[in-house]
DNA sequence: TACTTATTGATTGTATACAACAATGCGCAC
DNA sequence: GTGCGCATTGTTGTATACAATCAATAAGTA
């Protein structure tokens, strides 16, 4: 319960927590495993545990928090196999949103982009590394809704949010890609609406980010792609 | 509040109140823009509106309840662009999950699908209009159960829900295509474990069941497809 | 008669009290 | 000394009471 904001300015509505837990946990200011009390909460929010509860049930349903019956709420630990089928899911909708992001984008659209990846600049260079994986997340969230399509934008949302869970049980040290360098062209190929390529990028980007996490299992994908080949043809 | 179940076997639960009103809206018995009120709902379960209000949360996180600040909750009545939004995610999503189900389908799970619609023809043949639709959506859900990504499972299992409500909204009388034909074609291909095929019947699929619907407006991906078109490429 | 406004009724939002359950620590027996 | 069982304590689950808000209706005036 280290790191979240205190009662001072707090939000008191039951969306306004969970967006503030939310956060933190994606800046990886709590930890996955986390317990989060009721009391504790609403001690912190200066609201009743009915709000808390609430706030708790709307994170649960988002699979960013874990409520164990009689046990409580947890920040959510996601499993292996969990973690494969978020970066699946993810290679699913995020390569053809980018496209339309492509095709739809206007010059504003493109100035948002690369705000965030100045603010993403400043918070490495402040060794803020929580913050810039935050924004990184909000990168990627930023193309969906330049895609114009709420439906995809929510689930994207969650699967970010739990993407920065997974990052934060398996990302493995060795591997240090620099994300705003795939970031740079992503947004080159929107600002040259060039959804090909756009699209090409983020497939790209996500299966490098997909194998930058220990995750030693083989993913069901892969064994689909290995069965494909093996019966003879390609899609 | 009329075709609900009465109190005498009733779920007793949060998570089983959802599940009946999910299946009553899912079935028609609940017409969109229905109130939902706490009291009655809690007179019929026999519980207190403590468990009533997580039920409803919960459905409204799935966007097939909606609630208004101080109103209540009513059956969600999907706009326009909510209807184009859904189905375009379905089309993202659900072909490439055939294919996976094609390649990973066991014995088993032919029979699952086959029993499926066999349930489908005698609701049919009952007249039972809505538990057909309802049959049909647990359909499309099986096969993304048969592909075994749970994350990709949920979403389509709500995209599912949302469907029903914009078919009892949007449902055009003249167009009257018979569901189980393209069902057949799909158990057929993933019991030959095409992937390719299936991958094709269920994007059709989706493509006839979305046309069928009376949305005048363009769809953003058809916006964008023209767009790609003339740009001169294909993806 | 039409329009505004106040009152009333009903419904939801929130807090709190109590009940049920799980975890922990102590004591006792082996 | 170790393992088991029980009591205690703390936390969550549920119900209910009260406050706040909204919709509808009725009264009053132009």
């Amino acid at each position: 319960m280290a790191a979240t904001n205190t009662a001072s300015d707090s939000p008191v509505s039951s969306a306004g927590i969970a967006a503030a837990l939310s956060r933190a946990i994606h800046e990886h200011r709590l930890a996955p495993g986390t317990k989060l009390g009721e009391d504790d909460l609403s001690d912190i929010y200066g609201v009743s545990r009915t709000i808390v509860r609430a706030a708790l049930q709307s994170l649960a349903h988002q699979q960013v928090v874990e409520i164990k019956r009689n046990r409580g709420a947890f920040v959510a630990q996601p499993s292996l196999t969990e973690a494969h089928e978020v970066f699946e899911a993810r290679e699913l909708l995020e390569p053809r949103t980018a496209r339309s992001a492509a095709l739809r984008a206007k010059p504003a659209d493109i100035d948002v982009l690369q705000a965030h990846i100045l603010q993403e600049h400043s918070a490495l260079d402040a060794g803020d590394r929580g913050r810039a994986l935050f924004l990184s997340g909000q990168f990627h969230l930023e193309i969906a809704r330049i895609a114009g399509q709420q439906t995809i934008t929510d689930m994207v949302n969650v699967l970010i949010a739990r993407s920065s869970l997974i990052i934060a049980l398996y990302w493995r040290r060795e591997s240090a890609l620099c994300e705003s360098q795939a970031h740079h062209a992503l947004i080159k190929a929107i600002a040259d609406k060039d959804g090909d390529r756009a699209e090409e990028l983020m497939q790209s980007h996500l299966v490098d980010l997909h194998s930058a996490l220990n995750l030693h299992e083989m993913p069901a994908v892969v064994q689909d792609l290995k069965q494909m080949l093996l019966s003879g043809d390609s899609g």
